[in-house]
DNA sequence: CAAGAGATCATCT
DNA sequence: GATGATCTCTTGA
């Protein structure tokens, strides 16, 4: 568990700011950061205003070996920030529309990285309609590509600190969530990998991607 | 409601 | 030259 946890206030008190979580939360494994980002909150700081949600779905890319991890192509220009420190953005660009928001985890060297898939809108709301040109509170993010244009999150991100202030999470001292595991999204080229229950939801949340 | 296609481009072969 | 860690819209029952 992150240590700052312990140095939580009263709930009451949390309502408008939570800690950020430092570099060391995201050197555990990646199976057990993908558990725990579930209940965080995923903040973007941005001229138009500030956007925040609670995280309700990850998937971990654990490292090389793993078949539906990037890294597993070796390491080339575009997987290169999974090789550096954790608490680092990965953001890829895919099927010519989307962008994809990663936090690279582990070690240096440890190619390995969690996909945040959706989050349950919390504040900056009517900021994410209009970005995403669309109404319903559960459309707004519950999808890895949907919430990256609600985020105005690009490549321009790709390499960004997570400890800084532009992109970040917080604990916000709730307690962790019941969790769900399902194999991944979209990976059935992983061979044995693609069953692996590497997915993560919360029990009971309506702004998962999918059931 | 389920299934399928199309959109569109960075990345790697 | 092919393909992908997706989304939306259309079709048809």
């Amino acid at each position: 568990m992150i240590r700052a946890s312990r140095h939580i206030a009263p709930a009451k008190e949390f309502s408008t700011v939570g800690i950020k979580l430092s570099r060391s939360f995201y050197e555990q494994s990646t199976v057990d950061v993908a558990k725990q980002l579930l209940g965080k909150y995923l903040v973007r700081q941005h001229p138009k205003g500030a956007t925040v949600g609670r995280i309700v779905e990850t998937e971990a890319y654990v490292g090389p070996q793993d078949l539906a991890c990037h890294a597993s192509k070796g390491r080339t220009a575009r997987t290169e920030i999974m090789f550096g420190p954790a608490g680092h953005a990965y953001v890829y660009f895919i099927y010519g529309f989307y962008n994809m928001l990663n936090l690279v985890t582990e070690r240096k060297n440890h190619p390995a990285a969690v996909l945040i898939r959706a989050v349950e809108p919390v504040a900056g709301i009517d900021l994410m309609r209009a970005r995403r040109q669309v109404d319903k509170l559960r459309d707004l993010a519950s999808g890895p590509g949907k919430l990256c244009r609600a985020f105005a999150i690009d490549r321009s991100l790709n390499g960004a600190d997570l400890c800084a202030d532009v992109l970040y999470l917080e604990e916000r001292g709730e307690l962790p969530p019941k969790i769900r595991a399902t194999p991944r999204i979209g990976v059935d080229y992983a061979g044995k990998w693609k069953d692996k229950r590497y997915r993560f939801l919360v029990r009971d949340s309506d702004f998962v991607s999918k059931t």
